[in-house]
RNA sequence: GCACUCGUAGCUCAGCUGGAUAGAGCGCUGCCCUCCGAAGGCAGAGGUCACAGGUUCGAAUCCUGUCGAGUGCGCCA
C-alpha cells in the first residue's frame, strides 16, 4: 500500500462528501489538489493544498474551507491530527503504527517493494541504443543504453507492459561504406596490400577480424569481381558481425533487448510505401520546393522540387523531405514507417532515447506520429547529453580515428558494470555528465555508487552479526513489536522508506530514472546518519545486547532499508553489495 | 538567422510538474572512534535561483522579452 495514495483517496472521499452536503458545483480543479510530504518535517507527515486550490472557485476563504476539510479528515482512520498552517495548508499527522507497518510491506516485497499498477498494463515501447552498425559502441551509447534500460525497468515496475527495442540502421549509404571497408579488410586478410584506408571509409581495425572471418568462410570467391556482385553479401555479413559485437557489449552491461528491428526490412517489404500511402490519404504529402535556411545558406544550394511531408501542420518549423533527389527514401521516410509499424503492433505509447545531437529531429518525428495516429499516439523522445570521460581530471580525447576513441567496452572493463550503470543515472538525461575514471573507483563518499552500496553492506553486516549472536532477534515482529522504534531519527528513516512507492510512480510518470539514484543516495545518507548516532548514544545502536524485542524491531528497520536499496538498485540494474572489499 | 536543451552556493548538480524559511556532494572551518565497518557522521560559513516584465492567494518552476552556453539546420543515418 502506498500511504500517500491511500490518504489522497481518503481526502477525495471527504471532499466529495462535503461537496454533496454543501452543493458544490461540478468542474472544481480537484486534479490540482496534492497530497505530499511537506518539505519541513515540522509541518507534519502529509500536507495538502486542497483548501487553497478550492477556495477561489468556491469564493470562500481558504482557512474557512480548511476548517471544514479538517473536521472531516479527523474522522479518517489513521489520521491523528490535522492542523491549518500558513495560507491554508492542511498538515496531517499519521498514526506511527501506519508508518511502521510499511516496514513489513517493504520486507515482504523485497525487490518488488514499490511495484505499482498505475501503468495498468498499458503497452509501452522503449527504443534505445540503436547505434549504427558501422562500429563498436562508444561511451555516448553507454549512457543511452543505461538510461533506456533503467527507464524500461522503471516503467515495468510501475505496471506498464514494456517492450525493449533496438532499431538497426542497416540501410543507406553508410552501410555501403561499411561493406566496402570490410571488403578491403577481406582482401587484406587474403594477403593483398591495401595501403591506406581511403577517405570516406571506416578505418577502424575492428573490421580486420570481420574481413578475416569472411576470408576464412568464403576463400577468394569475392576477389576480382565487380562490386555489384559482392556488395550485398558484404553489407549483410558486416552488419551481422557488427550487431553481434553490439549485442555482446550490451550483454556485458546486462542489457537484453527483445526486438532488433531492421530498417532495411522496411525497404524490402514495402512498409515505407504503405506508411507514406497512409499519409497521402490524409493529404499530408506534396511535391514542393523548400526555402534555403536563413543566415547560413549552403554553398551548393539550389532550389529543387521534392516530396515533402506537411510537418508544419503538426508544429514543426518546415515541411520535411521524404525522398532524395535520386528518388530513394530519406532516413526520415523509413523512420516514419518504423513508428507506424510500432503503432500497428499495438504500441500507442512510445519512448525513443536519442543522443542530444539528434535534437533537431524531434519535432518532425513527433509531427509524423501525430499525423499517423490522428493525435492518438504518444511519442516521448528523451535526449541524452554528452558524456565526458575524465582521467585524472583531464578529458579523454575522443577522435574519430581508429583506436583513439573510448569504446563502451573499454570503459566498462575498467570501471565495472555496476559503477557504469549507477554513474550514468546520477544526472538528468539532458544534463552533461562527467565520468571520472579515478573518482568512480574511489572507495569513499565522493563516489555515490560506493556510498549506496556501503549502506546496503552495512545492513547485511548487521544481519550477519545478529544471526550469529542473537538469532531469536531475526524473527520479524508484528506492528505492536515495532512500536519500539520510537526515536525521531528512526521514524524519519521509516517515513523515507514509505516514500519509495511514491518515488517510483513519480519517476515513472516523468520518465526520469535518475530520481531513483537520488532517492537511494538520500536514503543511504539517512541510514549512515542513524548508524553514527549509535556511536554517540549506544542506546541507539541496532543490536542491543539482552533486549531481543528491541533488537528485532531495529533489525526489521535494517531489513527494510536493505530491501528498498535492493529494489532501487534493481531498477538501475545494479547488484547490491553484501560486503565491501 | 531559426529551432531545440539549458542558466540554482567558489565547483559539480538536485529541487517531488505552482507551495511554507531554495537543498545535497566537493572545497573551506571546527568537532565525533576503549563502541555493530570512521570506507562514516555532526556543526558552521557560503544564494538577488542569469536579467527584466507578466500570470495568481503563492513562481527557481508557467508566459513574454533580453543576455549567455551547448546542439542542430534539403539530396548523412
Amino acid at each position: 500500500m502506498n500511504l500517500y495514495n491511500h490518504f489522497a483517496e481518503a481526502l477525495r472521499t471527504c471532499l466529495a462528501e462535503i461537496g454533496a452536503a454543501e452543493g458544490w458545483p461540478d468542474g472544481l480543479p480537484v486534479d490540482r489538489v496534492t497530497v505530499e510530504p511537506p518539505r519541513e518535517t515540522g509541518h507534519g507527515d502529509i500536507a495538502t493544498n486542497a483548501a487553497m486550490v478550492l477556495a477561489k472557485p468556491l469564493k470562500r476563504k481558504p482557512r474557512d474551507l480548511a476548517d471544514i476539510i479538517v473536521a472531516a479528515l479527523l474522522k479518517v482512520d489513521g489520521i491523528d491530527a490535522a492542523e491549518i498552517a500558513g495560507p491554508g495548508f492542511i498538515n496531517l499527522r499519521i498514526a506511527p503504527d501506519l508508518w511502521r507497518a510499511q516496514l513489513l510491506t517493504a520486507i515482504e516485497g523485497g525487490d518488488r517493494y514499490g511495484d505499482s499498477d498505475v501503468g495498468a498494463g498499458r503497452k509501452v515501447n522503449v527504443e534505445y541504443v540503436s547505434a549504427n552498425p558501422t562500429g563498436p559502441l562508444h561511451v555516448g551509447h553507454l549512457r543511452g543504453a543505461v538510461f533506456g534500460d533503467a527507464l524500461a525497468s522503471l516503467l515495468a515496475k510501475a505496471g506498464y507492459d514494456v517492450l525493449r527495442e533496438y532499431y538497426i540502421n542497416d540501410a543507406g549509404n553508410q552501410v555501403d561504406a561499411l561493406a566496402r571497408s570490410t571488403h578491403l579488410r577481406y582482401r587484406e586478410a587474403l594477403g593483398q596490400d591495401i595501403g591506406e584506408i581511403p577517405e570516406g571509409m571506416y578505418p577502424g581495425d575492428y573490421l580486420v577480424p570481420v574481413g578475416e572471418a569472411i576470408a576464412a568462410e568464403d576463400g577468394d570467391k569475392w576477389l576480382g569481381k565487380d562490386e555489384a556482385e559482392w556488395l550485398g553479401h558484404f553489407r549483410r555479413a558486416a552488419v551481422a558481425r557488427m550487431m553481434d559485437r553490439v549485442r555482446d557489449d550490451l550483454a556485458a552491461l546486462g542489457i537484453e533487448q527483445k526486438v532488433f528491428f531492421s530498417e532495411q526490412s522496411l525497404h524490402d517489404d514495402g512498409r515505407i510505401d504503405a506508411a507514406l500511402a497512409a499519409l497521402t490519404d490524409k493529404g499530408l504529402i506534396y511535391e514542393g520546393v523548400l526555402e534555403p535556411p536563413k543566415g547560413k545558406t549552403p554553398e551548393d544550394w539550389e532550389p529543387r522540387p521534392q516530396t515533402l511531408f506537411k510537418a508544419t501542420q503538426f508544429g514543426d518549423d518546415v515541411d520535411r523531405p521524404l525522398k532524395k533527389s535520386d528518388g530513394a527514401y530519406t532516413y526520415f521516410a523509413a523512420d516514419i514507417a518504423y513508428h507506424f509499424d510500432k503503432v500497428r503492433r499495438g504500441y500507442a505509447d512510445m519512448i525513443d532515447v536519442w543522443g542530444a545531437d539528434h535534437g533537431g529531429y524531434v519535432k518532425r518525428m513527433k509531427a509524423a506520429v501525430a499525423a499517423l495516429t490522428d493525435g492518438e499516439g504518444d511519442l516521448d523522445i528523451k535526449l541524452c547529453q554528452i558524456v565526458r570521460v575524465l582521467r585524472d581530471g583531464q578529458p579523454v580525447r575522443m577522435s574519430k580515428r581508429a583506436g583513439d576513441f573510448v569504446t563502451a567496452r573499454e570503459v566498462l572493463d575498467e570501471a565495472g558494470r555496476d559503477v557504469v550503470r549507477f554513474m550514468m543515472l546520477t544526472r538528468r538525461n539532458d544534463a552533461q555528465l562527467d565520468f571520472d575514471l579515478a573518482q568512480v573507483k574511489e572507495q569513499s563518499k565522493d563516489n555515490p555508487v560506493f556510498y549506496v552500496q556501503y549502506a546496503h553492506a552495512r545492513c547485511r553486516s548487521i544481519l550477519r552479526n545478529v544471526g550469529r549472536d542473537m538469532p531469536d532477534a531475526l524473527a520479524v515482529p508484528d506492528v505492536a513489536g515495532l512500536s519500539r522504534l520510537a526515536d525521531p531519527a528512526e521514524l524519519d528513516l521509516v517515513k523515507q522508506l514509505a516514500a519509495w512507492p511514491r518515488t517510483v510512480e513519480a519517476a515513472a510518470a516523468a520518465h526520469e530514472p535518475h530520481r531513483i539514484a537520488f532517492y537511494l543516495y538520500d536514503l543511504a545518507a539517512a541510514f549512515h546518519g542513524l548508524w553514527n548516532k549509535g556511536n554517540e548514544d549506544p542506546a541507539l545502536r541496532f543490536i542491543i545486547d539482552g533486549d531481543s524485542p528491541l533488537t528485532a524491531a531495529r533489525v526489521t528497520l535494517v531489513r527494510a532499508v536493505a530491501a528498498t536499496i535492493a529494489a532501487g538498485l534493481a531498477v538501475m540494474g545494479v547488484e547490491p553489495a553484501e560486503e565491501m572489499h
